[in-house]
DNA sequence: AAGTGGTCTAGACCACGCC
DNA sequence: GCGTGGTCTAGACCACTTT
């Protein structure tokens, strides 16, 4: 293969290795991990577009995309759809065994929260809500649907469903803050057990949509079902996450 | 697994819709997953060879290709290298707030679970497990490494580190079984705090080996960290899922 | 309007699982 | 040894984001 050559400016990703290595999808991989991981492009840095990564290794641009989508599944990098490809911060870390707020612990740490309200409406449970609150199908509920932001880019897309018994009015209230904080102060409601399912998925449409990500992309589904002291339902919750943006931990005595 | 052979009469793959809905990779993963919900493929089924997949939709490979991902990273199938593409089965669930072997777990949900030890050795201690078990970099232990089954197929990868000092001459008792029992009856030990960390990832090259897949392809990470009531690590765990295999169900009491 | 990723085609060769 | 998936090439056009 003839040596490519250096243009006006070049970036890094035209010095890359002409080696064996870097023309193959997993040798253009280990390149980018390389630049990466050595600080060359910081958190959320936007990668060279995959033509100019092309041009760099010799390879295909299905070659180069194959890359990409490894280093994606990795939680390496990230994309927004057609603008680009970018590099991922380090996830945040999700306690389940925690009452807290999304914006209380994103804050902890050091990073920046925004929460968009999508939607607040009154709906009839559907059968799959009303075995979880014990009511009657078609019984009133309200449904939040939010997006949440981590520095800015959307992490997360939730559907909440309240009991409309245990908070009449809630939907008058600032939804775009902590629904934690509204439901203790407004209301005295607090939380005494967690349900919570976790599940690797891939984002449904609706959510990828919302995310402002190619449906398909791997997530991370968190189901929680939050009861009161006497057994109430208070929230339930469905998250779809972008899987490189959380990291669970949870710290319990056994039993 | 037998590959069902062609026959005079095509395969279901064969009637797949002309139009333009199954062309493309998303139609292409409709049809297939039609077919996995309604029954026609059973769990462990495998699927029509990437180029009769190709006959029924007019597709190029690519196209079909992508249609496999599509359906891999959403949980649907899952691959043996080189062999073919498998319905997945139903999920395990594991529930982290119980000191419960995987043995015990996967029999109560049906399944039928199997452990093979891949290797046991005494090891030294690396920086990471001496800062988890405070002990000194080089102090021994025991590493314990084993591949686990959930009806037939290699699902999880593991790598355990054990205090030698809380159990003398492990290595001498049947590793194939439960280790949880092992530590329970022989050494007395029970465990009374579990630190558990779950993280999606790719497969290290190492775990996708072991397991006999691609490397790099989704999996989930979960660290345990357990101890005794006396505070001392009786277990630090490595595990690498296949992500489509394990399903996470967490109840608790919150504070 | 330009540039990006998203999708698709139609070939090719290889390494490996399985018989 | 045959069929499988795994990888790669070298184009093409489209839909969308960005400027």
């Amino acid at each position: 293969m003839p040596r490519k050559k250096s243009l006006d400016r070049p970036g890094w990703w035209m010095d890359l290795p002409d080696s064996t290595e870097s023309r193959h999808y997993l040798g253009v991989r280990d390149s980018i991990a390389a630049h990466i991981h050595s600080g060359d492009l910081a958190a959320n840095a936007c990668l060279p577009s995959e033509r100019q990564l092309q041009t760099g290794t010799g390879a295909a641009r299905g070659t180069v995309r194959a890359a990409l989508f490894q280093l994606e599944a990795e939680g390496l990098i990230y994309r927004k759809e057609r603008s680009g490809w970018y590099v991922s911060p380090a996830p945040i870390v999700y306690n389940p065994t925690r009452w807290e707020s999304f914006i209380s612990y994103v804050t902890a740490q050091g990073r920046t929260p925004r929460t968009e309200l999508l939607s607040a409406r009154d709906v009839q449970a559907t059968a799959d809500c009303s075995a979880v609150f014990g009511v009657k199908p078609g019984a009133p509920l309200y449904e939040l649907r939010r997006r949440r932001y981590i520095d800015g880019r959307a992490v997360l897309i939730e559907t909440i469903f309240v009991d409309p018994r245990l908070a009449p009015g809630l939907l008058e209230h600032d939804l775009e803050t902590s629904l934690t904080e509204v439901l203790r102060h407004h209301y005295g409601t607090d939380v005494a057990r967690n349900r919570i399912e976790m599940q690797p998925c891939a984002l449904t449409q609706e959510a990828a949509l919302a995310l402002r990500v190619k449906s398909g992309l791997p997530g991370l589904l968190v189901t929680r079902i939050s009861e009161d002291a006497r057994g109430r339902v208070v929230e339930y919750d469905h998250e779809y996450w972008c899987h490189d943006a959380l990291k669970i931990s949870v710290d319990i005595g056994v039993g």
